[in-house]
DNA sequence: GCTTGACCTTCCCACGGTGGGAAGCATTAG
DNA sequence: CTAATGCTTCCCACCGTGGGAAGGTCAAGC
């Protein structure tokens, strides 16, 4: 093994993902099947762990998986318009301000219920009494 | 079925869950196991529904399930300390807290990258760049 | 009565990602 | 040579939800 030729931990230790994750990524295609030593032990190039590095940042960025390939093949498709790219970026952005702007609902609701609460050892509680209250659903039973 | 006799069809519809979910959480011990009618169906009275209705809201505002088993049987105990039910709520806002945080700051990782892309046809993007360099997690290869 | 359609039952499978672990080779250090 | 890692594939688990099959039941219309 030389120094650009290692096996799959030694790429999870050097890209900050595990193995697991690698053969994962792998068996959904993220990253092509990897060469093989010839004990089948699995073989990667400084090429395939720059896309695992890329695989991690983007993981970490948040993005799901479906998304990392679409930045993958734009990354290593040289023609790509730039356009393309900030697309797929400012969709998730866009996704991850609804997510915080749903979170951030619910925290400033249960914070406006645990508000009134004593937090003692009285049973008598707004936060259970609100949880009662709040959004019906259907017909009034 | 007289008026507060259902069967989970109705107290889905009530309640705001769907019958797979009422049945997943009656598997799961958030809710007792359901009288049933002498065909077998289900049978919710308004009781059962009522403690329907809080689980939809506790999951409404993001409470993993087994956080709203202590919520409900806080909520069914008459003795409960008002302080044991703030502590669950206080737990879980700020758990709330640590994903806005961390989602923040994916976002404003991703803001920054994208703000210098272009968005047109030319292929130079410094997203890409950006997911290239950004974090190494191991020794240089 | 009988048929039809909507509903119920249980059962298994899928998703997205990750971890755990078993059984069986490979490599490496002592 | 042996013992300890580490690799391989395989299956199972989590969380919470939806889909759907196969079969029983209800309520309406004729």
């Amino acid at each position: 093994m030389n120094g650009s030729s290692m096996n799959i931990g030694q790429a999870a230790r050097v890209s900050g993902l595990s193995p697991k994750m690698i053969r994962y990524y792998e068996e959904l295609g993220l990253v092509p099947k990897a060469r093989r030593f010839v004990s089948g032990h699995r073989l990667y190039t400084s090429v395939d762990v720059q896309t695992l590095q890329v695989i991690k940042q983007a993981r970490d960025l948040g993005f799901p998986i479906e998304r990392i390939k679409k930045l993958l093949r734009l990354w290593q498709n040289r023609q790509r318009p730039s356009r393309r790219v900030k697309e797929v970026v400012d969709a998730h952005v866009r996704e991850l301000e609804e997510r915080i702007v749903r979170m951030h609902a619910m925290k400033r609701q249960l914070e406006a219920l645990a508000q009134d609460c004593l937090g003692d050892d009285s049973p008598d509680c707004p936060i259970l009494a609100g949880l009662q209250q709040y959004g019906r659903h259907g017909p009034e039973v």
